[in-house]
DNA sequence: GCCGTTTTCGGCCCGACTGTTTTCAGTCG
């Protein structure tokens, strides 16, 4: 599959369009059909193969055929004739705040600039004073936009970003001004990571409210400071962008901040469709600019003849289309789930003990609780002869507390894809959760063989973690996850959707090909102490995300319902 | 470059902030 790098060599096009200077909406096509094509499912070379290339929405005639020659001869007649009049090495200089395709464009004209190190140290000499519309503020912002970009962090899992996100609400609630508040952006969306903060205030009186934002003591630098909008790197280097709007346009700017961008556009588009146009501060009619709607995000989309949209839903993959038709899905929510299906105790690297662990799932309100320690060949997996006394003491427990508790595991996948614990044990665990942890960097082949040899094993009910990426600091393992989720539908095993957040995996672009499949998903958090059972939010996040229903997720059935799926299996 | 319940040509989302501009281009959300 070479998708990837399709995606690539179209932005890249994309961006050297720009530097050019030809036509925005050129790199604007080529952009969008990067993003179709990231999108896809499909391997882009069986697209070209069946000759069903003009069916993505996107790709046309021009790029259509850039695609063919790229697939063909590894570039494109178009990138290298861009490429024979700018560097592509110029991409790079497009990452620092406030240098876009036309100064990147003057600077290698100009100055033959092709690199930071050489934009630093023209700066400094004095060499960009001579270029047109080049001041001394413009030089000494670039300057310091260098240092931004060198300290630049990578995006925030989302864990983090909430409660970095609380911290500012709270300092912001403090001031009499402002009357409602809602963190926006990819934060509301429930996205993993989120690349900045993005937080939406409702004040009569906006100036205030920004002045006050940007003396906020946690700031670095005010990277904008305006009347309706602001802009501030924290201390820890995160970006945090502050909205302001009256109470009346609350909901239109609600709408607008959360994105995404692209669900944005084609609402856009979609209002125009009807003679309306939005923007941030209402739906009005094109033809006499009367405002009918505004104030709430409901208002907003019904002016359209839309449902409210579910923020994690709003990635322009198909959400409006399914609001116009009244079909967007149920989502499941937080309350729907009826027990934990993944947690481990001091058995093997938990920090609880058993009767801890479900004295926590009840006090969630869950309705059962499943231990699954490690097995060997972890140093901390549970041996065999330990495993049974594990059992005995779950079952011990689960008859004090008159609380379902179910002796299960998580079982290393050897790498000839057969399970690291004896047999019997199995066959004596109430659940069976089956996860890759070792041998990880085997070839795509050899990794989906494995797992799927697994899945054909009776005693296994759930594959743990199924790509077995860390976010942020490890990628996945080489795996075919299309045929993983074949072969889910095919025997009934369901897979994961591990919500621990340094995990989430899988992910909710896998998860919703998963649920579309019909394949039925386990939310599991990996507990590792009682706190973690709290988890579960973000694995719910990350199911609604791939909009899956209460029915897609096997821990929304009641006890004895999950009991009669576990015991199916076996048979 | 793409696309079509108004179009095969003429649009393409829409607005805030900044610096250097004397009326707005560039960049970003
Ligand atoms: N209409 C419109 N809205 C935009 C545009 N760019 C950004 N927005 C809106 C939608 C975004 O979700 C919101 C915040 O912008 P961000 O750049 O912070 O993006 P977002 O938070 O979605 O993703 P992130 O995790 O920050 O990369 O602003 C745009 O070009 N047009
Ligand atoms: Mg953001
Ligand atoms: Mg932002
Ligand atoms: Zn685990």
């Amino acid at each position: 599959m070479r998708n990837a790098e399709v995606v690539a060599m179209l932005e890249e096009t994309a961006d050297l369009i720009e530097i050019a200077g030809e036509n925005p909406f050129k790199a604007r096509a080529y952009r969008r059909a990067a993003e179709a094509i990231a999108a896809l499912q499909e391997p882009i070379e069986e697209l070209v193969r069946t000759k069903r290339l003009h069916t993505v929405e996107g790709i046309g005639e021009s790029i259509a055929r850039d695609i063919t020659e790229f697939l063909q001869r590894g570039t494109t007649t178009r990138l290298e004739q861009l490429r024979a009049k700018y560097p592509p090495q110029l991409r790079t200089l497009l990452e620092i705040q406030g240098v876009g395709p036309r100064t990147v464009a003057m600077l290698y004209d100009r100055l033959k600039i092709t690199t930071v190190d050489e934009l630093e140290a023209a700066a400094k000499a004095g060499k960009l004073a001579k270029l047109p519309g080049m001041g001394e503020q413009k030089i000494r912002n670039i300057l310091e936009s260098i240092q931004v970009w060198r300290r630049q962090q990578e995006r925030v899992p989302i864990h983090i970003a909430l409660s970095l996100a609380e911290r500012i609400v709270a300092a912001l609630q403090e001031l009499p001004e402002v009357i409602a508040i809602l963190p926006a952006g990819s934060l509301r969306r429930w996205k993993e990571t989120v690349g900045d903060l993005d937080i939406l205030v409702a004040a009569r009186n906006t100036q205030p409210v920004m002045d006050k934002f940007t003396k906020l003591p946690e700031v670095q630098k005010v990277l904008a400071h305006g009347t309706t909008k602001s802009s501030v790197l924290m201390a820890n280097n995160l970006q945090v962008d502050l909205r302001a709007v009256e109470p009346e346009s609350f909901g239109a700017a609600a709408q607008y901040f959360t994105g995404s961008k692209a669900h944005n556009i084609a609402l856009r588009n979609l209002a125009l469709k009807h003679g309306l146009t939005v923007n941030e501060y209402g739906v009005f009619r094109e033809a006499t600019g009367e405002k009918v709607a505004g104030e709430t995000e409901e208002g907003v989309y019904e002016a359209l003849g839309l449902v409210w949209i579910p923020p994690e839903l709003r990635e322009d993959r198909g959400e409006l289309e399914a609001a116009l038709k009244g079909a967007l899905p149920r989502l499941v929510t937080l309350d729907d789930i009826r027990g934990e299906t993944h947690s481990h105790t001091r058995w093997s690297d938990g920090a609880a003990t058993v009767e801890e662990m479900a004295r926590a799932a009840m006090e969630r309100g869950y309705e059962y609780i499943a231990i699954t320690d490690h097995s060997p060949p972890m140093g901390w997996g549970v041996k065999p002869d330990d495993f049974r006394k594990l059992i005995r003491e779950i079952r011990q427990v689960s008859d004090r507390l008159g609380f379902p508790v179910l002796a299960g595991i998580e079982v290393d996948i050897a790498s000839d894809g057969s399970l690291h614990m004896d047999e019997d044990i199995l066959r004596q665990l109430d659940l069976v959760i089956a996860s890759v942890h070792s041998a990880m960097k085997m070839d795509m082949d050899a990794m989906t063989r494995r797992i799927l040899k697994a899945m054909e094993n009776p005693l296994v009910h759930i594959i743990g973690h199924p790509t077995g990426r860390l976010i942020n600091q490890r990628p996945p393992y080489e795996v075919r996850v299309d045929a993983l989720i074949e072969k889910a539908r095919e025997t009934g095993v369901a897979l994961e959707i591990n919500g621990s957040p340094e995990r989430l995996d899988l992910n909710d672009e896998h998860a919703r090909i998963a649920r579309d499949a019909g394949v039925l998903l386990s939310i599991g958090t990996d507990a590792h102490r009682t706190e973690h059972l709290a988890f579960m939010r973000f694995g719910v996040a990350v199911a609604r995300r791939a909009w899956c229903e209460p029915k897609d997720i096997v821990n929304t059935r009641p006890y004895t319902e999950l009991r009669e799926w576990l015991s199916a299996r076996r048979r």
